[in-house]
DNA sequence: TCTATAATTGATACAAAGTATCATTTATAA
DNA sequence: TTATAAATGATACTTTGTATCAATTATAGA
């Protein structure tokens, strides 16, 4: 999976490092939703002397070449997400905060639209539900 | 407009401050995606002696309402977007960040499907196209 | 293999964004 | 009008993100 990842930044020219490799391996291996702080902290126990703005630009990077992408996920900080085949989808609880992950999408012929529409090139995109989960919802019908 | 967002706040039982009179007015006149410190600046315009956290508070409660919601657009901080009948749509330009809405979305079957595979009451969604503006594309096919 | 080069790194310092606390003020209900 | 709890704003603080630059390192070419 970080293979990937790796092959995509040699192939568009930058160099793979050992800092880069050893955060690439951290993020495929670990859960996702990190923030780049969190991700840090996860990357120094592999190697310690990893700087945190490395860190930081890598993900960057990892943005601008639109593998990633920052989202928010109520804390201060960005939390990044892999942008598989160019989109990601989450379902998110307002009451517990809970975010599930969900793979299928029916959004192709929405791209042709918006594509047709604004002049767009539509590589990828961004889908999160908002609602309560059966937990939370129990809870509150319990009262 | 911001009486909407004033009529729903005294319906859950909060109070209509002359702050947050003022917050509300400033966010549905002025362009929306404002940071939480953007909008601070423009309340003061109004109304000088409002602090930064009303602010920042006030965004807090709308989102926990559901009415709005933090986005990220490029910089470190969060943008507040309202969630108009419970959803907000953009198309992104990944080339000079230019930020397009559109108003339609075909999600409401989407809504039926994930309620029942995960036990979600859907209350509402973000939807956001990454993608290259007309502008942006054929200045890289000058290149 | 060795060397020249530019990309990348990490330390440091800094700026911006977000959070915690608490005495004071104020909207609301009685 | 008054009692009450909600809300405010000043302050101080932590966290998150950015800028800079000398030192390091991956890569291409000799
Ligand atoms: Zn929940
Ligand atoms: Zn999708
Ligand atoms: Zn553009
Ligand atoms: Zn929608």
């Amino acid at each position: 999976m970080s293979d990937d990842l790796a092959r995509i930044l040699t192939a568009r020219g930058y160099r793979l490092t050992a800092a880069r490799r050893v955060i690439l391996d951290t993020l495929s291996e670990s859960g996702e939703h990190l923030t780049a702080d969190e991700l840090t902290e996860q990357v120094r126990q592999r190697s310690t002397a990893i700087g945190r703005m490395t860190v930081y630009r890598t993900l960057d990077l990892l943005c601008d070449l639109g593998l990633m992408r920052p989202v928010y996920q109520g804390t201060g900080a960005a939390h990044y997400v892999l942008m598989r085949d160019g989109h990601h989808h989450h379902l998110i609880c307002t009451g517990c905060g809970r975010v599930v992950e969900f793979d299928e999408c029916a959004l192709d012929e929405a791209h042709e639209k918006i594509a047709r529409r604004f002049g767009f090139e539509v590589e990828g995109h961004l889908l999160e539900f908002y609602g309560v989960c059966e937990v939370c919802r129990s809870k509150a019908a319990a009262n």
